[in-house]
DNA sequence: GCAAGTTTGTCCTAGTTTTGTCCAGATAAA
DNA sequence: TTTATCTGGACAAAACTAGGACAAACTTGC
């Protein structure tokens, strides 16, 4: 369909102004000239009166582009790269750009400092006091605008989980109406459901089970592992939150699934968790890992480690982990 | 079927004075007439004495337009631009402001008539067998295709609402697993959560507050609510399900909304509810109605009544409902 | 570690195009 | 009478263009 062709082959005819393209891309119309009298960046057509008109293809670019600077890149290297080249570069730098220790170990020069903590911040000041006026179409408008600003996986991490606690936080002090919360919630669990349609599937992907077990009602969490896992490959068979161990089993057999990853978050005590857990494990091939995380999850790391389950400590560390099964598995197939 | 074409086609036969056409746009009366002096943007009617008479049409025109004008096009680009044209710029540009897992690349107007039943069957019995078989692809393509073939409100009455009872009542015979319904549900949310995002928002629209009571978990009634009342120029504030009586009230109130919306579900017989609607009427002030759907309203016939809150006895009776609310609202400012 | 050079975002001026608002006098509607 | 709309035109604000200046941040060389 329309939505493939428009991901996979980006159009090329000029027709966006300036405006437009400064809209996308969050960068702004001076800086978009400044570059392209510098480096040449993008050279759009012009209409008869010399209006500068972009296509998809020079968004696209100078999208990857900011998210690239963002990353550390400087711009004198990353100009001429074609899009393609710009694509895996700023895969690359996902991989590493949020997590500290991973940083640590690889080569980085000063410059490549992730995105400021700072900025962070404010988006999610921003964010807050969107929700706070009830401002829906703000709270939308900032969410998309991180977007662009970073990679998905860095976004979740420095601005969703962020906001997702200080929201719980807000409100469990009464700082934020209940009404506050729901909104935001409603809204998050539309937007984050939908960045998984954001990728695109060829059908051979590993796929993995997500959910959450009986009697832990928040989904949000586990929708993040979906978004996070489609990027890297993965295609997530996602079961909303509340699900019995039996028949997330059976999901996993039915689906053919490689993992299952669990979300733990409210109540962090309840005492179906060991039983769930139990079963799950029980009824699973032994060759099928189950990931537990969320807020909840230390509370039950003895059983865990009992179980065998694995409790990986951020969304790196899981995306990580995913990504040594997936290769393993290809090379198990080779 | 008389109702459905007085609510839902747009008319073209002309009858608005400029004013009225100004307030629904938000554009002044004399850039109304600056566009088309110089663009031809539209090209009312006349009456006999000169006066210009635009058609409902030619409203939704110059609301695309000037949303287009938002999104940072030029005027000069979209003023030539079909109804249809216009349709897919306004909605390519704000897929890049608010994420989406629909993307409809064919304009279906909303004025469409439903399909026949026996065609609805064969695309609720896909929709099954594909949930039954785990297939998330397919299960998305069908909901997709569905909607490309009738408008969204036909959609919403002749397929999601009978597949979610048919889904509803496999499972709790057993002929369905709950793992299937835990997919197809998680799936739906994301699906229709996204719908309303489809429509384009001026900032004029009456507000309408929805959500469901306390102890009322399903929110996917709510959320059909939600995406029905967008296509009638309705801003939604969706609060999600299971919110205290007292949070709607504060947050009609500072939304300024001019309506409520629950939706009731499951359990049918929860004892909260006559103190939650009771608590909610006396809190909100008395012009601000309450409609009361879903499957578990006709329950509380009684009470409804006695609480002065309406009970539309379908979507269809609802849209009507809140399309006359809207206009006696257009009225009184005018 | 300091100084000199480079990179980069922002801002300025001045001229052009595009777009929004306002006015005047005439006609029609309330 | 008062208010709303009409036409045509004037005017001004906003947006865009080209070229360049400038300072902050960063890199490099010593």
């Amino acid at each position: 369909m329309a939505t493939l062709e428009t991901i996979s082959s980006v159009d090329t005819s000029p027709r966006h102004p300036i405006r437009l393209v400064a809209n996308r891309t969050g960068l702004t119309v001076d800086l978009i000239r400044a570059w392209e009298k510098r480096y040449h960046v993008v050279e759009p057509a012009r209409s008869d009166t010399k209006r500068r008109l972009y296509s998809d293809y020079d968004i696209e670019r100078l999208r990857l582009i900011r998210i690239a600077k963002q990353n550390g890149r400087r711009l004198v290297d990353v100009a001429p790269l074609t899009l393609e080249a710009l694509r895996d570069v700023v895969s690359e730098d996902s991989r590493y750009e949020v997590s500290q220790d991973v940083q640590a170990e690889i080569y980085r020069p000063s410059w490549t400092s992730p995105l400021e903590s700072s900025e962070s911040a404010d988006d999610i000041d921003a964010l807050l006091f969107s929700v706070q006026t009830m401002d829906q179409h703000r709270f939308d408008q900032l969410l998309q605008e991180g977007l662009v600003k970073q990679s998905l996986p860095a976004f979740l991490q420095t601005v969703i989980g962020p906001l997702l606690a200080e929201i719980g936080e807000s409100t469990r002090l009464g700082k934020m109406r209940i009404a506050h919360e729901h909104m935001a919630t409603a809204h998050l669990r539309t937007f984050i459901g939908a960045l998984r349609f954001r990728e695109t599937y060829t059908g051979n992907e590993p796929k993995i089970v997500i959910t959450t077990p009986t009697g832990q009602l928040h989904e949000l969490g586990a929708l993040m592992v979906a978004a996070l896992v489609s990027v890297d490959g993965w295609l997530p068979v996602y079961l909303g939150p509340n699900t019995p161990a039996d028949e997330i089993a059976a999901c996993a057999m039915q689906s053919g699934a490689r993992a299952v990853s669990l979300s733990l978050t409210y109540p962090a005590d309840d005492p179906r968790i060991p039983t769930e857990l139990t079963r799950l494990r029980s009824q699973l091939e032994s060759n099928i890992p189950v990931f537990v995380g969320g807020s909840a999850a230390s509370h039950h790391h003895e059983l865990i480690n009992r179980l065998g389950l694995l409790s990986p400590k951020s969304l790196d560390d899981l995306r990580h982990s995913l990504n040594m099964l997936r290769d393993n598995r290809f090379q198990g197939i080779a």
